[in-house]
DNA sequence: GTTTATTAGGATAAATTTGTCTTATTTAAA
DNA sequence: TTTAAATAAGACAAATTTATCCTAATAAAC
């Protein structure tokens, strides 16, 4: 569903938000740690996340990555996806067709839409917060 | 959301149900015309699809590729997702964890099950003759 | 100011997916 | 029986995604 970059994007922001609610900046090393993802290609993708400013980063001794408290439950599951993975998966064709709309449809477009449409609204609505939320109470977990 | 290769397999099949329902045998060349697609890549997926039962190939001069008649309605997008794609896409976790379920969910587990619970209805429901036959009295699409 | 711990960015490499090419096999028709 | 038109299969190539490595820039702490 999404690329593999999008998905430790998503668990690198849930554990950066984790640990901004209790006041902690995380650095790279612990991040990957704790999600259990390959720490180069996280540093990339952390890249991104920050220049889409989904997150604060820092340089030097002391330095990471950290969210504002007051900007997690604004940060919808949507922003983290159409950053990395553009927003093709909730628009795109499921057949791949390049025009394909409600006057030109491809063969499974209204079968589609309605997936894609309820894929976006759940996207939409989903906030890092209730995500972070869960994982700090240990109701939910980012690796295995 | 889906790979190339299934989007391709997708409007192949389709293709070839409604020719089938018409009584014609489709070869390669013309498969890959009416659905626009590269010709020896196809060439591959059919045989994929083949090789699932999901359509016939019969060799030599005249040859191409068909479905049976009172095969058509039981074939569902289902069944050529998980022969080309695995059905990972319908259930996998939505964040590549691989012990992710519901005792140990990750952070978006149960969003996320209802999306790909909803897709899975759906790809179970659509027959390919529903398909074929929005096509075939110009309802549909199946290039640009 | 120097050192050191961190992120940023660019070059490169590995793996996977997408796509091509060539030869073998099959089979209808002349 | 030969020819020709089709699919099957395997080797190869290109493009994209995933992943690594090295150097530069930044900034805290001594």
């Amino acid at each position: 569903m999404f690329s593999k970059a999008c998905e430790y994007g998503i668990r690198a922001t849930i554990y950066i938000a984790m640990q901004s609610l209790q006041g902690n900046r995380v650095n790279l090393k612990e991040i990957s740690k704790e999600i259990d993802s390959p720490v180069a290609f996280t540093a990339k993708i952390l890249q991104q996340l920050a220049k889409n400013d989904i997150i604060n980063s820092v340089k030097g001794p002391t330095g990471g990555f950290e969210i504002n408290k007051k900007d997690i439950d604004s940060i919808k599951l949507i922003h983290i996806v159409s950053a990395i993975d553009s927003d093709k998966i909730f628009n795109g064709c499921g057949l791949g067709l390049k025009e394909c709309n409600e006057d030109f449809p491809c063969p499974v477009h209204f079968q589609f839409k309605e997936i894609r449409d309820n894929l976006k609204k759940m996207s939409s609505e989903t906030s890092i917060y209730e995500l972070a939320t869960g994982l700090e109470v240990g109701l939910t977990f980012l690796k295995r």
